[in-house]
DNA sequence: TTTTGATGATGAAACGCTTTATCATGATTT
DNA sequence: AAATCATGATAAAGCGTTTCATCATCAAAA
């Protein structure tokens, strides 16, 4: 059926191991083809149509050529988070230079851990993990197997190769920004807890403020819309002279749910109440106002990870196997100079 | 290095055959294996960690288990839609039941789609094609090697397997909707006109007011937030009497843009103007006020896709290979009674 | 007793490539 | 003239599976 490489030598009147040399072009060992044969070998793989079988490749080398590209549970976080897609991005231009293939898991559907790791052996050479889930089973898997893996936005392992970003930093400069803008009465609404990036945001935030000898209140939020709302509307329900002038939210999503609470409250944005996001996600610039938030180099996180891994699948020295990528502050209008509210502009809250 | 099946062959004190028999499963062909081999042949492979090489697998079956998954350009359309997450939710799913892995690809960074042809062929059974450009070339490809694909919300070629969702249908309801509600002097905003949903979804809707004998005015705009805005303002620019009571936007990122421009000239959603959406994504329930919209069984359309392709694959007869599945209307709040604004209401249009 | 059949097991030939080892040949050096 | 070298080429041995063809047994049927 399909075109071999015995078909093309036999239409060029020559050997396999001489149209395998030259294919697969490179300087390989020691076989020597002459200029004239090689003329002949690419006509005849031309005229034949011959791609040669990766399978059959691979077989004989030992190597795929393929990382696996293991997704987090596909739930609402990650469908209402672009993090993923743009990840993927970062990761597919990365593995597109370096003449890789992507394999893609997800530890979806009832699809035990073990499962995953027996597809991925013996086909995939190595393993991006993007936000793998804490409890640990799929790194395991890995240094088990010996298969090299790098993980994303996550801290799995002491000594796992990581790529994170600096979480601690992002939280540092949401607060400096807040700070300079003269805001002294406001609250971290933190992440998850079972999250590993929540704590450092928490504590870079804290830092700044601490330094000024202001205490900052920490509200255990999370990462959705909900948890913004539903924070938010906790924060409401108490004097308005105690409310906080400066929010720094749990992420852009946290953030839309709280000014969109604040906002039915008749709080004007940022003149009554300053919010500062995190991720600056696409709907950041769109959001009203448009929201100031902390930057993640996302796409290039992922084009990193996949550099590392696939530098150490070809034995090049990787001199930082977990980098921190440093994070930038997007500001937009949402954060601005403090101005006590008016409390005759209030309304209450919408119950929705 | 690798343990192989020889060396359970050896350690079971039997013969690769009977390993391979065995730990393959299923019925095939004649070769039988008594009871107490298989035990001691499970025991082996239990100690050695045995792994078969799926490598190997495929180059002795001709069968790789693998389909290829295209995705689109990674530009702010895709980025913004959380479509590709929620198809290859879908497809996983399926491609996870039938015991199939997903090798992924795009049309990204330069690489021609001879490149990706190239990649694609020898080393994946099937090709799913996600929103394929319609300019053809992949799909073009993929009919010259002969190798079976399927394109999701995408009609690329009369003949081609497909899996679209009723976008006339989805007019249609948006209209139905729209009409029950009293609106009388409707707009439509029409997608991008590069795009194969956009026009069927807008002759939907112009036939149910058709019927109804009134004229619609269509717009030509697009699928991002922008063209909302664009589109919105330009509706503005006109006298008051003659705004439209009821817009029919082109995606619910559309009419996000709309609504936002909407409320910021003071007129009142749903009261003054009523929006209805289309995708029913994440964000429309979320938006001020909750959105209206046309719903795609997206996550559905991906599983009917894999589905298909693998029935293909294996054999199996599929009786409809262009399903075009049902729509449906998700009713919240941007939509209500007609009623006419008061120009007393009204504020200039924010230029920002 | 000979056939037929079922059961259990295996050797060896693919699958399509890479790679090692080997071999000619003619040119250059000793 | 013999030895060395560079060049061009190939046969054959893997790589780790599956599967076809074959072969023993032993039980049941003829």
């Amino acid at each position: 059926m399909a075109v071999t490489i015995r078909d093309v030598a036999k239409l060029a009147g020559t050997s396999p191991t001489a149209v395998s040399a030259t294919l697969s072009g490179s300087s390989n060992s020691s076989i020597r083809v002459g200029k004239e044969t090689r003329e002949r070998i690419y006509a005849a793989a031309a005229q034949l149509g011959y791609s040669p079988s990766e399978i059959a490749k691979s077989l004989a080398t030992g190597k795929t050529k393929v990382i696996g590209l293991v997704l987090p549970y596909a739930d609402a976080f990650v469908d209402q988070n672009p993090f993923v897609s743009e990840v993927m991005s970062g990761i597919m231009h990365e593995v597109v230079d370096r003449q890789y293939n992507l394999m893609l898991f997800t530890a979806t559907a009832g699809m035990s851990y073990n499962q995953i790791a027996m597809l991925i052996d013996s086909r995939v050479e190595g393993v991006l993990l993007v936000m793998p889930p804490d409890d640990g089973a799929i790194h395991l898997k890995c240094e088990r197997r010996k298969i090299p893996y790098v993980s994303i936005l996550r801290h799995p392992a002491p000594g796992a190769w990581t790529v994170n970003s600096d979480d601690f930093g992002g939280g540092v400069l949401a607060a400096q920004h807040m700070y300079q803008m003269g805001h002294r009465r406001v609250a971290v609404l933190r992440g998850n807890q079972d999250v590993s990036t929540s704590e450092p945001r928490c504590q870079g935030f804290l830092s700044v403020y601490r330094e000024a000898g202001i205490e900052v209140e920490v509200v255990q939020s999370g990462f959705s819309w909900r948890d913004g709302v539903t924070s938010m509307k906790q924060i409401l329900d108490r004097p308005v002279s105690e409310f906080p002038t400066g929010l720094f939210a749990a992420n852009d999503l946290c953030a839309e749910g709280v000014m969109r609470v604040a906002k039915d409250y008749g709080l004007a944005i940022p003149s009554d109440l300053s919010v500062v996001g995190y991720d600056d996600t696409w709907f950041a610039a769109m959001s009203q106002p448009p929201l100031t938030t902390v930057n993640m180099p996302i796409s290039e996180m992922g084009k990193r990870a996949a550099s590392m891994l696939i530098d150490r699948l070809e034995g090049v020295e990787v001199v930082d196997p977990s980098p921190i990528l440093p994070v930038s502050l997007t500001i937009r209008h949402s954060c601005g100079a403090h101005a006590a509210p008016t409390s005759s502009s209030l309304k209450t809250v919408n119950p929705r």
